[in-house]
DNA sequence: TTTGCTACTTTGTATTACATGGTACTGTTT
DNA sequence: AAACAGTACCATGTAATACAAAGTAGCAAA
């Protein structure tokens, strides 16, 4: 029962609402997105990322296109499908709705709002 | 990839957060915890709560006293250690830093602060 | 005694994040 | 040209968690 450990758990089953909603601004590759999390203290790795974006795209929310490199191995660029935009949307309620009952339960519910 | 599911993901983690806030302001035991958080619109089931429960005592994040009831078995109330209140006091910080953070890269940053 | 309710417990399963090691393409250095 | 370094993608195995499901046990009323 560390703390590291108990915020892996707590990043669970929100990089898929991450990935998909910074992928609906703008297409990426595997490497961006990493940095653009990591940046925003969201912390991933490959080996996290890489069969995520995979079922992403078996299950239809994602698509990609392969793009040659200045240098460097060809890079796919993924981009977010009709598919992926709707359920984008009900993940940003679900998101929502699950801050919010957080924030009842452990007493916060009035911060940020007054 | 259906949105039960993710639902259940992004729940991973932040029980532990809810009940040790939970019940650092009141003991009790799991059937009244599951009462409460399904008030809350947190589902959680027997199965989840009571071994969650076993393995925050067994880590002296938590302690418990028996009970005899009116009726029925007698109950297991469960009141938060000292310990078990530093564990909560950086999951609050924890969960605070998630939260912003996700808020960033989605873009909703503002929200709720207007 | 039997039935029903409450409360606690145990076992097995599915899902996920991550560590680790591996493949392949490009350009640079020797 | 050969070796190397850097970038990018991929595959396998492990640990942790939530949950379903089935089970145990106490108490009380019919």
């Amino acid at each position: 029962m560390n703390l590291e450990n108990t915020k892996a758990q707590m990043r669970k089953g929100i990089l898929e609402y991450c990935i998909l909603s910074v992928l609906s601004k703008n297409e990426a590759y595997a490497s961006e997105l990493i940095q653009k999390l990591t940046e925003a203290e969201l912390l991933v790795v490959e080996g996290t990322i890489y069969p995520l974006l995979t079922r992403l795209k078996n299950d239809g929310l994602l698509t990609y296109r392969w793009e040659e490199s200045t240098g460097g191995p060809p890079r796919k660029y993924y981009m977010v499908t009709t598919l992926g935009l709707n359920f984008l949307a009900e993940l940003k309620k679900t998101w929502a709705a699950m801050v919010a009952s957080v924030n009842r339960v452990t007493g916060s519910e009035g911060e940020g709002r007054r």
